[in-house]
RNA sequence: AGACCUAUGGUGUAAUUGGCAACACAGCUGGUUUUGGUCCAGUCGUUCUAGGUUCGAGUCCUAGUAGGUCUACCA
């Protein structure tokens, strides 16, 4: 057997060791075990990333287990968006998909075998009794009175309630460990409920359900899972989940823990989620200001970038708290590389090149990227009446270092030619109605001879050829990077009231062509942004994926 | 308060397992550039505290401090 590649993280220091000491065979098995009652979110991202990255390193496998042992919550609807955002993340988990309800039968024999071996006990407690039993921090629990029925009674008690012969809440099926144990969850927790409840999968085949301390590990143990990786908030499970593998006598998966990422900005409570969403904060589940898959794919982050934000961030124990900028970094390190380049102008302006031919148009090529030869060109009209960007001019620059529109100024316009700036109109109000310049007839892109210099390059659109486009120019949903994260408020309270500005802009011709979502592009000096599913034949929408770098301190 | 986990620049992660604390992002300077983008160069700044072991400690030991987790018939 060849070397394994170097750890780079203390879970990968686990799987070498494991690999030169032979355990298992060799073999890497790793799971992502969502519950299907909610959308996965950039904390998932992270989860699956990690255990997907590290069976793929070490030459295992993944599977992709539906953790469904509560009817309640939980639907088939969830299943397809999970499985589809996993796809679009770019992994591919082994065979079909799992389900922990598939193994029902066998988790009630798991069930018996415990109670044959004196280690469960049905208890007729009620909810408020079993809370009273378990005692406090620091301060020992209490039997249940019921805790020395036999094995015969317990058994038969059992098979009774998978029978259906009582009520919801009148019995539970319990270990029975320590109730004076310093780990609250050995303190005889619940493995079995009775939920009179139809399952999305199983329908009403069942009425008692097992929680998941008895059916996460196990189903990893039915699994022969080698490593399961899960957040640090389970740490006391372990000992638990321990417990049941070495009393059951079945395959001893092991439970490493790992600290889960936080993202500035971003909110991974299902419940708070939900209630952006209710409110009607954000238009859903896949809002491009969430940072829930659907949301960062609907905002144009790509998959790709996604998973590298999560790879580099690394895994460890501490909490961490990711910033928004490496992020973003990550997103525009890979559309920097893939989004061809398209001009539009976000706040037009009429330019009119007093010198220009009326009527006259060309047709200039513009590259797609110039980082990319490869990416080829697209050709867009110029004439004589254009729109320009209206922050890029100005009637008295401040300071020496402006590079843009200004009385006397000499400007590049993107793939065309140099104009001179001559002066501007202006409405009652002081508005700019117009700029007035003219151009070099020899200083054409690609052709140019007329020596002049031009420190600045702007984007512009034809008036005449000019399409209207809708943009959404999304910013952070609260401004404060951790809302939740304040004793004295709300997180509603930090909610951005401009979080969302549509405008209808002036794009180039051919994003009019534009029908459908999910096509990138970089809208010149602008930022990167992303066709909308929206989009109509006629109407396309662009979301604002994220700005562009600039180091220009002269405006905002 | 019991038990468990964690502590390295502004953020995050490393450090050949006891041997010159590094990488990325952010910040700041400058250069290149037909995007004030990209790219390139430079720069800023770090081992929670106190003891101890050792020739040598971010790493080992002791005590403290700080933060986190745990008392659902949720996962």
């Amino acid at each position: 057997m060849s070397t394994p590649p170097a750890p780079t993280n203390f879970i990968e220091e686990i799987i070498v060791e494991d690999l030169e000491s032979g355990k298992h065979g060799g073999r890497i098995h790793t799971r992502f075990p969502p519950e299907p009652n909610g959308y996965l979110h950039i904390g998932h991202a992270k989860a699956i990333t990690i255990s997907f990255e590290m069976a793929k390193k070490y030459g295992g496998r993944t599977n992709l287990r539906m953790d469904d042992t509560n009817p309640t919550t939980e639907e088939t609807h969830y299943v397809d968006m999970i499985k589809n955002d996993i796809k679009w993340l770019g992994y591919e988990w082994e065979d079909e998909v799992l389900y922990t309800s598939d193994y029902f039968p066998q988790l009630y024999a798991f069930a018996q075998d415990l109670i044959r071996k004196g280690y469960a006990y049905v208890d007729d407690s009620t909810a408020e009794e079993i809370a009273e039993q378990k005692g406090d921090i620091g301060v020992p629990g209490t039997n249940s009175p019921y805790r020395d029925r036999s094995p015969e009674e317990n058994l038969a008690l059992f098979e009774g309630m998978k029978n259906g012969d009582f009520p919801d809440g009148s019995k539970v099926l319990r270990a029975k460990i320590d109730m004076a144990h310093p780990n609250l969850l050995l303190r005889d927790p619940v493995l079995y409920r009775i939920k009179h409840e139809a399952h999305h999968r199983t329908g009403d085949e069942w009425c008692i359900y097992p929680l998941y301390d008895f059916a996460h590990g196990q189903s990893d143990s039915i699994e022969k899972i080698t490593h399961s990786l899960c957040s640090l908030e389970f740490r006391h499970h372990r000992d638990l989940y321990n417990w049941l593998i070495e009393k059951l006598e079945i395959f001893p998966s092991r439970q490493i823990e790992f600290a889960r990422m936080n993202v500035d900005y971003f909110i991974t409570s299902k419940r708070r989620l939900k209630l952006l969403v209710d409110q009607g904060v954000v238009t859903g589940w896949d809002d491009p200001r969430l940072g829930t898959l659907a949301g960062m794919r609907r905002k144009g982050y790509p998959a790709e970038a996604i998973r590298n934000f999560c790879v580099d961030t690394g895994v460890a124990k501490r909490d961490n708290q990711q910033e928004f900028d490496l992020l973003e970094f990550k997103v525009r390190e890979i559309l920097n590389r893939d989004a061809h380049r398209y001009m539009a102008v976000l706040d037009p302006v009429k330019l009119v090149i007093e010198n220009y031919p009326q009527g006259q148009v060309e047709t200039l090529t513009i590259d797609n990227n110039p980082g990319d030869e490869t990416a080829g060109t697209h050709e867009m009209p110029f004439s004589r009446e254009l729109l320009v960007e209206r922050e890029d001019f100005s009637k008295e620059p401040q300071g020496r270092k402006y590079y843009r529109l200004a009385p006397g100024k000499d400007v590049r316009l993107k793939g065309g030619y140099i104009v001179h700036c001559l002066g501007h109109e202006e409405d009652a109000d002081g508005k700019v109605t117009q700029i007035n310049c003219t151009y070099y007839p020899d200083s054409k892109s690609g052709e140019d001879t007329s020596g002049v210099k031009a420190k600045g390059t702007l984007h512009w659109v034809s008036a005449e050829h000019a399409v209207d486009i809708e943009v959404r120019q999304y910013d952070k949903l609260f401004t404060d990077p951790q809302p939740m994260n304040h004793e004295d408020k709300d997180f509603m309270e930090f909610i951005n009231p401009d979080s969302l500005v549509t405008i209808t802009a002036k794009g180039e011709p051919a994003l009019g062509e534009i029908s459908e979502g999910g096509q990138h592009f970089q809208f010149l000096r602008k930022g990167y942004y992303v066709s909308d599913p929206d989009s109509k034949p006629g109407h396309p929408v662009f979301n604002l994926t994220v700005g562009l770098k600039s180091s220009w301190k002269g405006k905002k």
